[in-house]
DNA sequence: CTGTTAGCGCTTTCAT
DNA sequence: ATGAAAGCGCTAACAG
């Protein structure tokens, strides 16, 4: 029924190895004999078979894009980053959603490695620091680039932002609107970023002269409903925050949900920010100031680093910029 | 390096052959014999090379998700429900992202399945109701199984919910409220599950008695941007809508900030409806009222039909809710 | 520039 | 209940 390279080679008249080199793009073939053979896949409607390819070969045609992250927008950014250049290329994309704190994680992309052959791996984080995955990749010497990583950007090809930047960015912009106290929501313990954001808030608050006060800041999940239990912690302090800065948009959404609850008018009583500027901070109301992450670029640059496949180690760092959507009023207290 | 069946065998004492038995859970096989073998492959730590299985047998372990859809949350859910399935199945997923006007799309879908030999085929709306697509899997024989089909629900197998149903569900709803005048925006013209959520609008509004007038309905594209745009429309009629509902959480997403903007309380003076309970629904505030589709069930219920792999053309039909979050307040009009 | 010969690691078919 | 042999459709390493 499908076509197979022995047909288009039979039809056109040439060796199966011709019509394999024309499939490969390779060199020396005539100019009349590649178009021969491509007019017979054509016809055939050739389609070749990546089992083959794989099993015979040395690439399989596939990368495989590792993730554990809850937030669909992050996500779905992601996905369309990496898909965007692995379309330019040729190339499938698998994508595998895992559980970073499986203790056998690091065996199941093993398994996924030795199952498929992929060429290569895109990790995203959390699993860019999960230290069993690194050790695994780097002992089969596949190919990998890192997405955001926490720790050790200079051991393995990756592409990030400068987290601890934006966070000081946004915690300046929000002094800079009068804000004394600043709540801050911290984000997932897994996920380094999370470090790096707090850093750049203290690091903001320092430089400003502003104490920091650790009733202020609050642990967070990356989720709408840990930003609204950080939120009511936050606004029932004898002294709370005019202004609350949560570490990504699900939990700013949830601060600003609180708010509402309470009555508190947003912004003209309470300045709210968040992180990533995904389509949720476009569409909740009031408005977020935010901090655009370029997820979608980071994770298209991240599979050109694959494809390029420089002989060492490559890093990229790509810009931020801060959001800022109708919340500049200065805080009435 | 890796371990290939023939690695098994020899440590195990037996032949290829009775490795690959084990391997697929074939019977015939001596308990002592199975249980050496085991013992082989994880001493190995053998994984069976995907493609050579694929090459040689009938199957590739492999089944693909085909979607173009805009909405994160959506196919966020969807690749969700399938994955989960597949997990359990031991089967990879392949999430193929493309587009519905491409005139390309047959072809692509047809080089999918020749390349990857793909056991079977989840379609994701709107690319269910894409006539050439199904044309082109018939014409092949692959099984697969339609999520949300807008037409012709009995031709295949098919996972949905009853759109018309819900949007009458909601617009009943609505006119329990007290609302006479009930703003509606239309889904995008791709989604068929558009015109069903129309027609159970006007369903709604004919039972009750109230007159179906097309300026109260703007057409949108599930998108943040067409459903502000659609509230700009309803909400600048001489006579304006009490209500509005929007096919979607997107959508209404849209009309609450074009409300504000306007400085129109919600729910006070206007009720604002979405549909798909997804998290943005749960995210906005002032909250949605919403129809809740079990879409993550929805993509697992359709793997499954896939597994199963019962010789007929099988249906199943989910549930939906309706969901009210604190907007229930009569209108003031 | 083009063809020939071996496999890649499994499943299938047929023996035993 | 187990094994031997023959491919699946392609690429790699050589010939020419």
């Amino acid at each position: 029924m499908r076509a197979t390279i022995s047909d288009v080679a039979r039809a056109a008249g040439v060796s199966i190895k011709t019509v394999s080199r024309v499939l490969n793009k390779e060199r020396y073939v005539g100019a009349a004999t590649r178009e021969r053979v491509e007019a017979a896949m054509t016809a055939l409607n050739f389609s070749p078979s990546l089992a083959a390819r794989t099993l015979a070969g040395s690439r399989s045609f596939q990368i495989a894009l590792i993730y554990d992250n809850h937030s669909p927008f992050y996500i779905h950014q992601i996905q369309e980053g990496v898909w965007a250049r692995c379309r330019q290329e040729g190339v499938r994309m698998l994508a595998q959603p895992v559980d970073v704190a499986s203790p056998t994680l690091a065996r199941e992309v093993g398994g996924l490695i030795d199952e498929t052959r992929v060429d290569g791996i895109v990790l995203s984080s959390p699993v860019t620091d999960a230290a069993p995955v690194l050790a695994e990749l780097e002992r089969r010497g596949i190919p990998f680039v890192r997405i955001s990583p926490g720790t050790n950007h200079a051991l393995t090809s990756s592409v990030f932002m400068d987290d601890a930047q934006a966070a000081d960015d946004m915690t300046t912009h929000l002094v800079n609107l009068g804000h004394r106290r600043i709540g801050f929501v911290i984000g997932h313990p897994n996920h380094m970023a999370s470090d790096q954001r707090l850093f750049g808030y203290r690091r903001a608050l320092d430089r400003a002269g502003i104490a920091y006060e650790p009733e202020l800041v609050r642990p967070g999940l990356f989720d709408f409903a840990s930003g609204a239990a950080a939120a009511e912690a936050l606004l029932a302090l004898p002294a709370p925050p005019t202004a609350i800065f949560a570490s990504n948009d699900d939990m700013a959404a949830g601060v600003l949900a609180v708010a509402h609850d309470r009555g508190i008018p947003v912004p003209a009583r309470l300045s709210v920010a968040g992180f990533d500027d995904t389509e949720l901070a476009r569409a909740v109301w009031p408005p977020l100031t935010t901090i655009r992450q370029p997820t979608r670029d980071l994770a298209y640059t991240a599979a050109s680093l694959l494809f390029e496949k420089s002989d060492g180690v490559e890093h990229r760092r790509l810009q931020h910029d801060l959001m800022t959507r109708g919340s500049t009023a200065r805080p009435a207290g």
